[in-house]
DNA sequence: TTTTTATCTTTACATCGTCAAGATATGATT
DNA sequence: AATCATATCTTGACGATGTAAAGATAAAAA
Protein backbone atom coordinates (compact mmCIF):
# COMPACT_ATOMS: atom_id res chain seq x y z
CA UNK A 1 0.00 0.00 0.00
CA UNK A 2 1.34 3.51 -0.51
CA UNK A 3 -0.93 5.64 1.64
CA UNK A 4 1.44 6.11 4.53
CA UNK A 5 2.89 9.53 4.58
CA UNK A 6 6.19 8.41 6.17
CA UNK A 7 9.40 7.93 5.35
CA UNK A 8 10.52 8.16 1.15
CA UNK A 9 14.43 8.37 1.03
CA UNK A 10 14.12 7.55 -2.12
CA UNK A 11 15.03 3.58 -2.08
CA UNK A 12 14.69 2.63 -5.46
CA UNK A 13 16.68 -0.34 -5.08
CA UNK A 14 18.97 -0.10 -8.15
CA UNK A 15 18.22 -1.42 -12.27
CA UNK A 16 18.65 -4.79 -12.75
CA UNK A 17 22.11 -5.98 -13.02
CA UNK A 18 23.68 -3.09 -12.17
CA UNK A 19 26.93 -4.03 -10.67
CA UNK A 20 27.23 -4.21 -7.08
CA UNK A 21 28.50 -1.24 -5.15
CA UNK A 22 31.96 -1.47 -4.49
CA UNK A 23 32.13 0.36 -1.29
CA UNK A 24 28.76 -0.25 0.14
CA UNK A 25 29.74 -3.46 2.61
CA UNK A 26 32.42 -0.80 3.99
CA UNK A 27 29.80 1.46 4.46
CA UNK A 28 27.95 -0.70 6.03
CA UNK A 29 30.02 -1.57 8.44
CA UNK A 30 30.84 1.93 9.56
CA UNK A 31 27.56 3.17 9.64
CA UNK A 32 26.58 0.07 12.32
CA UNK A 33 30.07 0.07 13.59
CA UNK A 34 28.44 3.64 15.26
CA UNK A 35 25.64 1.11 17.32
CA UNK A 36 26.12 -1.35 19.44
CA UNK A 37 26.57 -4.33 17.42
CA UNK A 38 27.52 -4.24 13.74
CA UNK A 39 25.92 -7.55 12.63
CA UNK A 40 24.14 -9.47 15.41
CA UNK A 41 21.65 -7.06 17.57
CA UNK A 42 21.79 -9.65 20.63
CA UNK A 43 17.87 -9.17 21.60
CA UNK A 44 16.68 -8.31 17.99
CA UNK A 45 13.54 -10.15 18.41
CA UNK A 46 12.58 -8.15 21.47
CA UNK A 47 13.37 -4.93 20.07
CA UNK A 48 11.18 -6.04 17.21
CA UNK A 49 8.18 -6.92 19.19
CA UNK A 50 8.59 -3.13 21.01
CA UNK A 51 9.22 -1.15 17.87
CA UNK A 52 5.88 -2.68 16.59
CA UNK A 53 3.93 -1.99 19.66
CA UNK A 54 5.01 1.29 19.37
CA UNK A 55 4.27 1.58 16.02
CA UNK A 56 0.34 0.00 16.10
CA UNK A 57 -0.02 2.39 18.63
CA UNK A 58 1.47 5.52 16.91
CA UNK A 59 -0.27 4.42 13.38
CA UNK A 60 -2.95 2.26 13.48
CA UNK A 61 -3.11 -1.31 12.37
CA UNK A 62 -2.68 -0.54 8.72
CA UNK A 63 0.97 1.02 9.93
CA UNK A 64 2.03 -1.96 11.13
CA UNK A 65 4.54 -3.19 8.30
CA UNK A 66 7.30 -5.84 8.42
CA UNK A 67 9.60 -2.85 6.72
CA UNK A 68 8.28 -0.13 9.16
CA UNK A 69 9.45 -2.25 12.35
CA UNK A 70 12.42 -3.36 10.85
CA UNK A 71 12.98 0.60 10.14
CA UNK A 72 12.06 1.32 13.65
CA UNK A 73 14.39 -1.04 14.68
CA UNK A 74 17.14 -0.11 12.49
CA UNK A 75 17.70 -3.15 10.77
CA UNK A 76 16.94 -4.91 6.91
CA UNK A 77 13.78 -5.19 5.99
CA UNK A 78 13.50 -8.81 5.92
CA UNK A 79 15.36 -9.47 9.51
CA UNK A 80 11.75 -9.90 11.08
CA UNK A 81 11.40 -12.52 8.81
CA UNK A 82 14.06 -14.62 10.10
CA UNK A 83 12.41 -14.04 13.87
CA UNK A 84 8.92 -13.90 12.95
CA UNK A 85 8.21 -16.15 9.81
CA UNK A 86 5.85 -13.99 8.18
CA UNK A 87 3.46 -11.05 9.04
CA UNK A 88 0.93 -13.04 10.58
CA UNK A 89 4.31 -14.51 13.19
CA UNK A 90 4.67 -11.21 13.89
CA UNK A 91 1.15 -10.11 14.58
CA UNK A 92 0.37 -12.82 16.17
CA UNK A 93 3.50 -12.85 18.50
CA UNK A 94 2.50 -9.21 19.62
CA UNK A 95 -1.04 -9.82 20.16
CA UNK A 96 0.12 -12.61 23.01
CA UNK A 97 1.93 -9.49 24.34
CA UNK A 98 -1.79 -7.79 24.39
CA UNK A 99 -2.91 -10.42 26.07
CA UNK A 100 -0.29 -10.71 28.84
CA UNK A 101 -0.73 -7.27 29.44
CA UNK A 102 -4.35 -7.36 29.54
CA UNK A 103 -4.14 -10.12 32.09
CA UNK A 104 -2.00 -8.34 34.36
CA UNK A 105 -4.46 -5.15 34.03
CA UNK A 106 -7.31 -7.18 35.09
CA UNK A 107 -5.52 -9.23 37.98
CA UNK A 108 -4.33 -5.59 39.53
CA UNK A 109 -8.17 -4.45 39.27
CA UNK A 110 -9.56 -7.01 41.18
CA UNK A 111 -7.82 -7.04 44.45
CA UNK A 112 -9.52 -5.62 47.02
CA UNK A 113 -13.71 -4.62 48.23
CA UNK A 114 -16.49 -6.70 48.30
CA UNK A 115 -17.55 -8.73 45.37
CA UNK A 116 -19.59 -6.22 43.59
CA UNK A 117 -17.01 -3.38 43.84
CA UNK A 118 -14.53 -6.20 42.66
CA UNK A 119 -16.65 -6.42 39.24
CA UNK A 120 -16.88 -3.12 39.15
CA UNK A 121 -12.98 -2.48 38.79
CA UNK A 122 -12.80 -5.30 36.47
CA UNK A 123 -15.43 -3.97 34.28
CA UNK A 124 -13.80 -0.56 34.60
CA UNK A 125 -10.08 -1.98 33.89
CA UNK A 126 -10.84 -3.52 30.57
CA UNK A 127 -12.74 -0.52 29.09
CA UNK A 128 -9.50 1.37 30.39
CA UNK A 129 -6.97 -0.89 28.63
CA UNK A 130 -8.74 -1.03 25.27
CA UNK A 131 -8.86 2.91 25.44
CA UNK A 132 -5.55 3.44 26.56
CA UNK A 133 -3.64 0.75 24.01
CA UNK A 134 -6.26 0.92 21.58
CA UNK A 135 -3.78 -0.40 18.38
CA UNK A 136 -2.82 -3.66 21.22
CA UNK A 137 -6.39 -4.51 21.64
CA UNK A 138 -7.55 -3.73 17.97
CA UNK A 139 -4.94 -6.35 16.71
CA UNK A 140 -5.79 -8.83 19.72
CA UNK A 141 -9.51 -9.20 18.15
CA UNK A 142 -8.36 -9.19 14.71
CA UNK A 143 -8.33 -12.92 13.71
CA UNK A 144 -7.63 -12.28 10.17
CA UNK A 145 -4.36 -11.69 10.68
CA UNK A 146 -3.83 -14.05 13.77
CA UNK A 147 -2.70 -17.77 13.87
CA UNK A 148 -4.20 -18.68 16.95
CA UNK A 149 -2.28 -22.02 16.77
CA UNK A 150 0.84 -20.24 17.59
CA UNK A 151 1.51 -21.42 21.54
CA UNK A 152 2.32 -18.12 23.04
CA UNK A 153 -1.28 -16.72 21.34
CA UNK A 154 -3.03 -19.73 22.42
CA UNK A 155 -2.00 -19.93 26.06
CA UNK A 156 -2.49 -16.05 26.01
CA UNK A 157 -5.65 -15.29 24.98
CA UNK A 158 -6.62 -18.69 27.46
CA UNK A 159 -5.65 -17.63 30.10
CA UNK A 160 -7.12 -14.18 29.61
CA UNK A 161 -10.65 -16.34 28.81
CA UNK A 162 -9.77 -18.21 32.03
CA UNK A 163 -9.23 -14.84 33.81
CA UNK A 164 -13.04 -13.80 32.54
CA UNK A 165 -14.48 -16.80 33.47
CA UNK A 166 -13.07 -16.65 36.90
CA UNK A 167 -14.09 -13.27 37.27
CA UNK A 168 -17.78 -14.13 36.63
CA UNK A 169 -17.78 -17.03 38.47
CA UNK A 170 -17.35 -14.66 41.32
CA UNK A 171 -19.36 -12.51 40.69
CA UNK A 172 -22.20 -14.98 41.34
CA UNK A 173 -20.77 -16.66 43.98
CA UNK A 174 -19.16 -19.73 42.58
CA UNK A 175 -16.52 -21.42 41.49
CA UNK A 176 -15.91 -21.57 37.64
CA UNK A 177 -13.79 -24.14 35.91
CA UNK A 178 -13.20 -22.93 32.36
CA UNK A 179 -12.60 -25.95 30.62
CA UNK A 180 -16.64 -27.32 31.51
CA UNK A 181 -19.41 -24.88 31.72
CA UNK A 182 -23.01 -25.07 32.19
CA UNK A 183 -25.01 -23.40 29.82
CA UNK A 184 -25.85 -21.06 32.64
CA UNK A 185 -22.35 -20.16 33.16
CA UNK A 186 -21.91 -19.51 29.65
CA UNK A 187 -24.79 -17.36 29.25
CA UNK A 188 -23.12 -15.51 32.31
CA UNK A 189 -19.38 -15.35 30.60
CA UNK A 190 -20.87 -14.16 27.29
CA UNK A 191 -22.99 -11.75 28.67
CA UNK A 192 -20.09 -10.17 30.44
CA UNK A 193 -17.63 -10.43 27.53
CA UNK A 194 -20.08 -9.51 24.61
CA UNK A 195 -21.06 -6.70 26.78
CA UNK A 196 -17.27 -5.20 27.72
CA UNK A 197 -15.88 -6.53 24.30
CA UNK A 198 -18.56 -4.64 22.56
CA UNK A 199 -18.29 -1.41 23.98
CA UNK A 200 -14.63 -1.41 23.57
CA UNK A 201 -15.28 -2.02 20.27
CA UNK A 202 -17.61 1.02 19.49
CA UNK A 203 -15.89 3.15 21.63
CA UNK A 204 -12.95 2.62 19.36
CA UNK A 205 -14.30 3.05 16.29
CA UNK A 206 -16.05 6.06 17.61
CA UNK A 207 -19.03 5.15 17.74
CA UNK A 208 -20.42 5.52 21.52
CA UNK A 209 -18.54 9.23 20.65
CA UNK A 210 -20.93 9.94 18.69
CA UNK A 211 -23.94 9.21 20.85
CA UNK A 212 -22.45 10.95 23.28
CA UNK A 213 -23.30 13.81 21.29
CA UNK A 214 -26.80 13.00 22.00
CA UNK A 215 -26.56 13.34 25.21
CA UNK A 216 -26.91 16.73 27.64
CA UNK A 217 -24.27 18.38 27.67
CA UNK A 218 -21.45 17.90 29.65
CA UNK A 219 -22.22 13.77 29.92
CA UNK A 220 -18.61 11.78 30.30
CA UNK A 221 -17.97 8.56 28.63
CA UNK A 222 -17.66 6.45 32.10
CA UNK A 223 -21.24 8.02 32.87
CA UNK A 224 -22.83 6.25 30.14
CA UNK A 225 -20.49 3.22 30.40
CA UNK A 226 -21.86 3.28 34.48
CA UNK A 227 -25.30 3.70 33.01
CA UNK A 228 -25.00 0.62 30.75
CA UNK A 229 -23.74 -1.57 33.63
CA UNK A 230 -27.03 -0.34 35.89
CA UNK A 231 -29.62 -0.63 32.65
CA UNK A 232 -31.98 -3.09 33.42
CA UNK A 233 -32.71 -5.99 31.25
CA UNK A 234 -35.61 -5.70 28.70
CA UNK A 235 -38.53 -7.49 30.08
CA UNK B 1 0.41 -7.28 -0.24
CA UNK B 2 1.51 -10.20 -1.71
CA UNK B 3 -0.27 -12.48 -0.11
CA UNK B 4 -3.16 -13.37 -2.10
CA UNK B 5 -2.91 -16.72 -3.47
CA UNK B 6 -5.17 -16.00 -6.69
CA UNK B 7 -4.42 -14.81 -10.58
CA UNK B 8 -0.46 -14.69 -11.41
CA UNK B 9 -0.64 -14.03 -15.06
CA UNK B 10 2.76 -13.29 -15.51
CA UNK B 11 1.59 -9.35 -15.97
CA UNK B 12 5.11 -7.82 -15.03
CA UNK B 13 4.74 -4.36 -16.90
CA UNK B 14 6.91 -3.97 -19.88
CA UNK B 15 10.46 -2.71 -19.40
CA UNK B 16 10.68 0.59 -19.08
CA UNK B 17 11.22 2.88 -22.30
CA UNK B 18 9.95 -0.51 -24.35
CA UNK B 19 8.22 0.35 -27.16
CA UNK B 20 4.17 0.71 -26.88
CA UNK B 21 2.91 -2.87 -28.57
CA UNK B 22 1.63 -2.32 -32.13
CA UNK B 23 -1.44 -4.28 -31.96
CA UNK B 24 -2.32 -3.79 -28.49
CA UNK B 25 -5.26 -1.63 -29.32
CA UNK B 26 -6.93 -3.56 -31.91
CA UNK B 27 -6.61 -6.84 -29.88
CA UNK B 28 -8.32 -4.86 -26.73
CA UNK B 29 -10.88 -3.74 -29.05
CA UNK B 30 -11.34 -7.21 -30.56
CA UNK B 31 -11.38 -8.78 -26.98
CA UNK B 32 -14.40 -6.25 -25.72
CA UNK B 33 -16.04 -6.32 -28.54
CA UNK B 34 -17.20 -9.73 -27.51
CA UNK B 35 -18.70 -8.31 -24.38
CA UNK B 36 -21.65 -6.20 -24.77
CA UNK B 37 -20.41 -2.57 -24.76
CA UNK B 38 -16.50 -1.91 -25.57
CA UNK B 39 -15.64 0.83 -24.10
CA UNK B 40 -18.80 2.12 -21.24
CA UNK B 41 -19.84 -0.32 -19.22
CA UNK B 42 -23.11 1.71 -18.38
CA UNK B 43 -23.61 0.67 -15.11
CA UNK B 44 -20.33 -0.16 -13.82
CA UNK B 45 -20.39 1.67 -10.90
CA UNK B 46 -22.95 -0.60 -9.78
CA UNK B 47 -21.36 -3.80 -10.94
CA UNK B 48 -18.08 -2.74 -8.82
CA UNK B 49 -19.98 -3.07 -5.75
CA UNK B 50 -21.42 -6.26 -6.79
CA UNK B 51 -18.21 -7.45 -7.26
CA UNK B 52 -16.74 -6.07 -4.16
CA UNK B 53 -19.40 -6.99 -2.05
CA UNK B 54 -18.98 -11.08 -3.60
CA UNK B 55 -14.97 -11.08 -3.06
CA UNK B 56 -15.38 -9.62 0.76
CA UNK B 57 -17.55 -12.31 1.67
CA UNK B 58 -15.35 -14.47 -0.38
CA UNK B 59 -12.24 -13.58 0.48
CA UNK B 60 -12.59 -11.46 3.72
CA UNK B 61 -11.14 -7.86 4.07
CA UNK B 62 -7.71 -8.84 2.71
CA UNK B 63 -9.13 -10.24 -0.17
CA UNK B 64 -10.86 -6.65 -1.32
CA UNK B 65 -8.88 -4.92 -3.35
CA UNK B 66 -9.23 -2.19 -5.87
CA UNK B 67 -7.35 -4.37 -8.50
CA UNK B 68 -9.42 -7.75 -7.68
CA UNK B 69 -12.62 -5.26 -7.64
CA UNK B 70 -11.59 -4.34 -11.25
CA UNK B 71 -10.56 -8.22 -12.15
CA UNK B 72 -13.64 -9.86 -11.33
CA UNK B 73 -16.05 -7.21 -12.92
CA UNK B 74 -13.75 -7.44 -16.42
CA UNK B 75 -12.21 -3.44 -16.34
CA UNK B 76 -8.45 -2.32 -16.01
CA UNK B 77 -7.48 -2.08 -12.50
CA UNK B 78 -7.86 1.84 -12.45
CA UNK B 79 -11.39 1.86 -13.53
CA UNK B 80 -12.87 1.69 -10.29
CA UNK B 81 -10.89 4.92 -9.16
CA UNK B 82 -13.07 6.84 -11.73
CA UNK B 83 -15.92 6.08 -9.48
CA UNK B 84 -14.96 6.18 -5.81
CA UNK B 85 -11.79 7.78 -6.12
CA UNK B 86 -9.80 5.44 -3.79
CA UNK B 87 -10.19 2.24 -1.77
CA UNK B 88 -11.64 4.04 1.17
CA UNK B 89 -14.52 4.95 -1.38
CA UNK B 90 -15.49 1.95 -2.37
CA UNK B 91 -15.14 0.25 1.16
CA UNK B 92 -17.32 3.53 2.43
CA UNK B 93 -19.88 2.94 -0.65
CA UNK B 94 -20.12 -0.90 0.24
CA UNK B 95 -20.13 -0.10 3.84
CA UNK B 96 -23.35 2.02 3.34
CA UNK B 97 -24.89 -0.77 0.96
CA UNK B 98 -24.48 -3.09 3.99
CA UNK B 99 -26.25 -0.83 6.67
CA UNK B 100 -29.01 -0.51 3.93
CA UNK B 101 -29.33 -4.44 4.07
CA UNK B 102 -29.14 -4.74 7.90
CA UNK B 103 -31.64 -1.77 7.97
CA UNK B 104 -33.77 -4.05 6.10
CA UNK B 105 -33.26 -7.22 8.18
CA UNK B 106 -34.24 -5.58 11.09
CA UNK B 107 -37.40 -3.74 9.70
CA UNK B 108 -38.34 -7.69 8.58
CA UNK B 109 -37.98 -9.20 11.61
CA UNK B 110 -39.96 -6.16 13.66
CA UNK B 111 -43.35 -6.86 12.06
CA UNK B 112 -45.59 -9.25 14.39
CA UNK B 113 -46.31 -10.31 18.00
CA UNK B 114 -45.61 -8.81 21.43
CA UNK B 115 -42.96 -6.00 22.47
CA UNK B 116 -40.78 -9.10 23.65
CA UNK B 117 -41.39 -10.89 20.77
CA UNK B 118 -40.55 -8.36 18.62
CA UNK B 119 -37.26 -7.71 21.02
CA UNK B 120 -36.23 -11.11 20.81
CA UNK B 121 -36.86 -11.19 16.89
CA UNK B 122 -34.96 -8.22 16.34
CA UNK B 123 -31.98 -9.61 18.51
CA UNK B 124 -31.73 -12.93 16.56
CA UNK B 125 -32.16 -10.88 13.00
CA UNK B 126 -28.94 -9.21 14.56
CA UNK B 127 -26.60 -11.82 14.78
CA UNK B 128 -28.40 -13.49 11.86
CA UNK B 129 -27.27 -10.80 9.12
CA UNK B 130 -23.79 -10.72 10.94
CA UNK B 131 -23.58 -14.86 10.85
CA UNK B 132 -24.65 -14.68 7.01
CA UNK B 133 -22.42 -11.61 5.99
CA UNK B 134 -19.50 -11.88 7.94
CA UNK B 135 -17.33 -10.00 5.68
CA UNK B 136 -19.97 -6.82 5.02
CA UNK B 137 -20.48 -6.75 8.77
CA UNK B 138 -16.96 -6.52 9.48
CA UNK B 139 -16.91 -3.78 7.27
CA UNK B 140 -19.32 -1.50 8.61
CA UNK B 141 -17.77 -1.60 12.07
CA UNK B 142 -13.94 -1.00 10.41
CA UNK B 143 -13.61 2.86 10.96
CA UNK B 144 -10.10 2.60 9.58
CA UNK B 145 -11.20 2.02 6.09
CA UNK B 146 -14.35 4.06 6.64
CA UNK B 147 -14.92 7.64 5.64
CA UNK B 148 -18.02 8.59 7.45
CA UNK B 149 -17.68 11.81 5.78
CA UNK B 150 -19.71 10.42 3.01
CA UNK B 151 -23.25 11.23 2.96
CA UNK B 152 -24.44 7.77 1.59
CA UNK B 153 -22.45 6.05 4.73
CA UNK B 154 -23.23 8.48 7.31
CA UNK B 155 -26.89 8.28 6.53
CA UNK B 156 -27.37 4.41 6.04
CA UNK B 157 -25.53 4.31 9.21
CA UNK B 158 -27.49 6.97 11.36
CA UNK B 159 -31.06 5.07 10.16
CA UNK B 160 -29.20 1.93 11.75
CA UNK B 161 -28.60 3.42 15.02
CA UNK B 162 -31.88 4.98 14.82
CA UNK B 163 -33.70 2.09 14.16
CA UNK B 164 -31.70 0.28 17.29
CA UNK B 165 -32.97 3.51 19.41
CA UNK B 166 -36.40 2.97 18.34
CA UNK B 167 -36.59 -0.60 18.88
CA UNK B 168 -34.96 -0.21 22.43
CA UNK B 169 -37.02 2.52 23.38
CA UNK B 170 -40.47 0.42 22.14
CA UNK B 171 -39.31 -2.28 24.73
CA UNK B 172 -38.99 0.39 27.55
CA UNK B 173 -42.71 1.47 26.56
CA UNK B 174 -41.54 4.91 25.72
CA UNK B 175 -40.50 6.98 22.48
CA UNK B 176 -36.80 7.93 21.86
CA UNK B 177 -35.70 10.53 19.53
CA UNK B 178 -32.26 9.34 18.79
CA UNK B 179 -31.42 12.87 18.53
CA UNK B 180 -31.84 13.80 22.25
CA UNK B 181 -31.37 10.97 24.77
CA UNK B 182 -31.51 10.89 28.53
CA UNK B 183 -29.02 8.83 30.43
CA UNK B 184 -30.93 6.30 31.22
CA UNK B 185 -32.12 6.08 27.36
CA UNK B 186 -28.72 6.34 25.93
CA UNK B 187 -27.43 3.24 29.05
CA UNK B 188 -29.81 0.79 27.25
CA UNK B 189 -29.56 1.81 23.98
CA UNK B 190 -25.88 1.31 24.87
CA UNK B 191 -26.25 -2.24 26.57
CA UNK B 192 -28.00 -3.52 23.70
CA UNK B 193 -26.00 -2.44 20.92
CA UNK B 194 -22.57 -3.71 23.23
CA UNK B 195 -24.50 -6.89 23.68
CA UNK B 196 -25.64 -7.65 20.25
CA UNK B 197 -22.03 -5.81 18.41
CA UNK B 198 -19.98 -7.81 21.07
CA UNK B 199 -21.29 -11.28 20.70
CA UNK B 200 -21.21 -10.48 16.70
CA UNK B 201 -17.72 -9.75 16.60
CA UNK B 202 -17.10 -12.47 19.47
CA UNK B 203 -18.89 -15.29 17.05
CA UNK B 204 -16.98 -13.91 13.84
CA UNK B 205 -14.00 -14.13 15.20
CA UNK B 206 -14.00 -17.87 16.24
CA UNK B 207 -14.07 -17.08 20.08
CA UNK B 208 -18.01 -17.90 20.56
CA UNK B 209 -17.66 -21.41 19.02
CA UNK B 210 -14.05 -21.60 21.19
CA UNK B 211 -16.62 -20.82 24.14
CA UNK B 212 -19.32 -24.04 22.75
CA UNK B 213 -16.50 -26.69 23.04
CA UNK B 214 -16.85 -25.95 26.71
CA UNK B 215 -20.37 -26.78 26.91
CA UNK B 216 -22.22 -29.95 27.23
CA UNK B 217 -21.99 -31.81 23.87
CA UNK B 218 -24.36 -31.14 21.32
CA UNK B 219 -24.99 -27.15 22.60
CA UNK B 220 -26.14 -24.89 19.86
CA UNK B 221 -25.08 -21.23 19.03
CA UNK B 222 -28.77 -20.05 19.47
CA UNK B 223 -28.81 -21.51 22.69
CA UNK B 224 -25.63 -19.83 23.90
CA UNK B 225 -27.12 -16.86 22.75
CA UNK B 226 -30.18 -16.95 24.14
CA UNK B 227 -28.86 -18.17 27.82
CA UNK B 228 -26.98 -14.63 27.29
CA UNK B 229 -30.00 -12.86 26.85
CA UNK B 230 -31.73 -14.35 29.29
CA UNK B 231 -28.81 -14.28 31.88
CA UNK B 232 -29.53 -11.58 34.77
CA UNK B 233 -26.46 -8.92 35.46
CA UNK B 234 -24.45 -9.32 38.31
CA UNK B 235 -25.49 -7.89 41.80
C1' DT C 1 41.62 -23.78 14.72
C1' DT C 2 38.12 -25.31 11.75
C1' DT C 3 33.41 -26.17 10.84
C1' DT C 4 28.74 -25.52 11.55
C1' DT C 5 24.85 -22.89 12.63
C1' DA C 6 22.19 -18.81 13.60
C1' DT C 7 21.53 -14.19 12.42
C1' DC C 8 21.23 -10.44 9.37
C1' DT C 9 21.67 -8.14 4.54
C1' DT C 10 20.94 -7.82 -0.41
C1' DT C 11 18.54 -8.63 -4.29
C1' DA C 12 14.55 -9.81 -6.78
C1' DC C 13 9.70 -10.06 -7.85
C1' DA C 14 4.63 -10.09 -7.76
C1' DT C 15 1.10 -7.40 -5.82
C1' DC C 16 -1.13 -3.25 -4.25
C1' DG C 17 -2.96 1.89 -4.30
C1' DT C 18 -2.71 5.87 -6.77
C1' DC C 19 -1.54 9.36 -10.09
C1' DA C 20 -1.07 11.14 -14.90
C1' DA C 21 -1.83 10.88 -19.58
C1' DG C 22 -4.08 8.85 -23.37
C1' DA C 23 -8.16 6.73 -25.77
C1' DT C 24 -12.99 6.31 -26.54
C1' DA C 25 -17.86 6.95 -26.16
C1' DT C 26 -21.86 9.88 -24.90
C1' DG C 27 -24.20 14.08 -24.83
C1' DA C 28 -24.59 18.91 -25.91
C1' DT C 29 -24.09 22.76 -28.96
C1' DT C 30 -24.07 24.79 -33.04
C1' DA D 1 -25.39 16.51 -39.22
C1' DA D 2 -20.94 17.98 -37.70
C1' DT D 3 -18.18 19.58 -33.97
C1' DC D 4 -16.93 20.04 -29.40
C1' DA D 5 -17.02 19.06 -24.44
C1' DT D 6 -17.37 15.93 -20.92
C1' DA D 7 -17.60 11.55 -18.71
C1' DT D 8 -15.80 7.06 -18.78
C1' DC D 9 -12.33 3.72 -19.20
C1' DT D 10 -7.35 2.07 -20.39
C1' DT D 11 -2.29 2.26 -20.20
C1' DG D 12 1.70 3.15 -18.01
C1' DA D 13 4.44 4.39 -14.22
C1' DC D 14 5.95 4.79 -9.31
C1' DG D 15 6.70 3.87 -4.57
C1' DA D 16 5.17 0.77 -1.05
C1' DT D 17 4.55 -3.92 0.77
C1' DG D 18 5.29 -9.20 1.79
C1' DT D 19 8.14 -12.76 0.94
C1' DA D 20 11.50 -15.90 -1.14
C1' DA D 21 16.42 -16.90 -2.35
C1' DA D 22 21.09 -16.26 -1.94
C1' DG D 23 24.97 -14.09 0.14
C1' DA D 24 27.58 -12.21 4.24
C1' DT D 25 28.87 -12.22 8.95
C1' DA D 26 29.12 -13.41 13.73
C1' DA D 27 28.60 -16.84 17.36
C1' DA D 28 28.88 -21.49 18.81
C1' DA D 29 30.51 -26.09 18.40
C1' DA D 30 33.82 -29.42 17.23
Amino acid sequence: MARNPRQNKGNRPRARGAAKPAAAKQAVRRIRADKESPYHHGALRDALLQAAEKLVERDGLPGLTLRAVAREAGVSHAAPTHHFGDLTGLVSELAAIGYRQFNKAMMAANVSGTVQEKGLASAKAYIAYAQANPGMYGLMFRTERLDMSRPSLHEAANAAFAGLARGVGASRHEHIEASALSLEQAGAIARAWSLLHGFAMLLLDGRMSHMLRRLPKGTTMDQLFEAMLKSPPPR
